[in-house]
DNA sequence: ATTCTCACCTGTTAGC
DNA sequence: TGCTAACAGGTGAGAA
C-alpha cells in the first residue's frame, strides 16, 4: 500500500500528535513482531523525540538514544486513537502514553509490516536505500539507468536506485512522460531521464499535498484517507480512456506487478 | 553482478 | 449462492 507520499503523511501526523509523548506501558506486542532483540516491551518509559522518513521507512528518534524503525509494507497502518473497544485481531502493537488517553496502534492485516529497534550496522533494505524520490535529478537518474537492461519500471521499484516509488507512482510517472513500462532502462535518453525525474518529483510533491492515495486500507494517523486517488491517470483505470489520446488503458504484468499504461501514447 | 520468481499473510473479488 | 483462484499499495531470499 503505502509509498513515499503515504509514509510522509504518516510521519507528519506522528510529529503533530505523538512527538514528545512518554510511553507509559506497552499494552500489546504480537508474536510476529518479537523476532528481534531488544523486545519492543522495552519501549516502556522511553519518549518519542521526533519522527522522520527515509524512502518508505519511518524512523522514530527516542529519548534513550535508540531509534525505532517502522515499515508499513502492504497493509500496515499507524493510528493514534482513543481505545474503547477491545483490541482488533490485526492490531499488533499498542502503546499507552503519559497524559493522554489516546493510544498508538500498529495495525497490519497481512503482517508484512515491520516494527523494530534500528541497530547500528544493518544489511537489509534500509541501509542500501537509493536517492530520495522527492529529490532525484535527471542527471542522477540517467546515470543510474546507464547500461541497465531491465525494464524501466523494475528499476523505479528498486529501492536501492530510487527510494520511495512504489507500484502506483511508478505507473503514474511513466504515463506522465509517455515512457512504456517495459522500455529497457538503459535506453532512456538524457532528456527522457530529465522528464522522468521531474515527473517523479512532481508526483511526490502533489501526492504528499493530497495526503497520499487511498484505495482500501491506507490511512493517516487519524484514520483519514488520502485524496490523491482522484488524480490518478492510469493506475486502476484498466479499460478506461486515456485522458490524453482517448486510447484504452491496459493492464499487464511487469516487474511482477500489475502495470497500467496507455499502449497508444507510451512507446517502447 | 544482474535480474527474476516466489514466499510471506489475510482479505476481497472475479470467474465459473 | 457457493467454491476456487487470482490478486492486492512491498521486499527479501534464493535461483537462474
Amino acid at each position: 500500500m503505502p509509498e513515499l507520499p503515504e509514509v510522509e503523511t504518516v510521519v507528519r501526523g506522528l510529529n503533530e500528535q505523538v512527538r514528545g509523548l512518554t510511553i507509559n506501558r506497552v499494552l500489546h506486542v504480537a508474536a510476529h513482531l518479537r523476532r528481534r532483540e531488544p523486545h519492543l516491551r522495552d519501549l516502556a518509559g522511553d519518549r518519542f523525540l521526533d519522527f522522520h522518513r527515509r524512502g518508505k521507512y519511518i524512523i522514530a528518534r527516542l529519548h534513550s538514544g535508540r531509534n525505532l524503525l517502522i515499515h508499513l509494507r502492504m497493509t500496515g497502518r499507524v493510528l493514534f486513537e482513543t481505545r474503547t473497544a477491545r483490541r482488533g485481531k490485526h492490531d499488533h502493537l499498542e502503546l499507552e502514553f503519559v497524559g493522554t488517553s489516546e493510544h498508538l496502534v500498529f495495525h497490519d492485516t497481512r503482517k508484512f509490516g515491520v516494527v523494530e529497534f534500528l541497530d547500528e550496522d544493518r544489511h537489509d533494505g534500509y541501509s542500501s536505500l537509493g536517492i530520495e524520490a522527492t529529490e532525484i535529478t535527471g542527471r542522477q537518474l540517467h546515470e543510474l539507468l546507464h547500461g541497465r537492461a531491465r525494464p524501466i519500471k523494475a528499476l523505479l521499484l528498486d529501492q536501492t536506485t530510487v527510494a520511495g516509488v512504489g507500484n502506483i507512482y511508478a505507473d503514474e510517472a511513466l504515463y506522465r512522460c509517455r515512457i512504456h513500462p517495459l522500455r529497457p532502462a538503459g535506453r532512456l535518453s538524457r532528456p527522457q531521464a530529465d522528464a522522468l525525474a521531474a515527473a517523479i518529483r512532481r508526483l511526490m510533491r502533489l501526492a504528499i499535498k493530497k495526503m497520499g492515495t487511498t484505495f482500501d486500507s491506507y490511512s493517516g494517523v487519524n484514520g483519514n484517507p488520502g485524496e490523491f486517488a482522484r488524480y490518478l491517470q492510469v493506475y486502476n483505470r484498466e479499460g478506461g480512456r486515456c485522458r490524453r489520446c482517448r486510447g484504452i488503458i491496459k493492464k499487464m504484468r511487469a516487474a511482477g506487478r500489475g502495470t497500467h499504461y496507455c499502449p497508444k501514447c507510451q512507446k517502447r
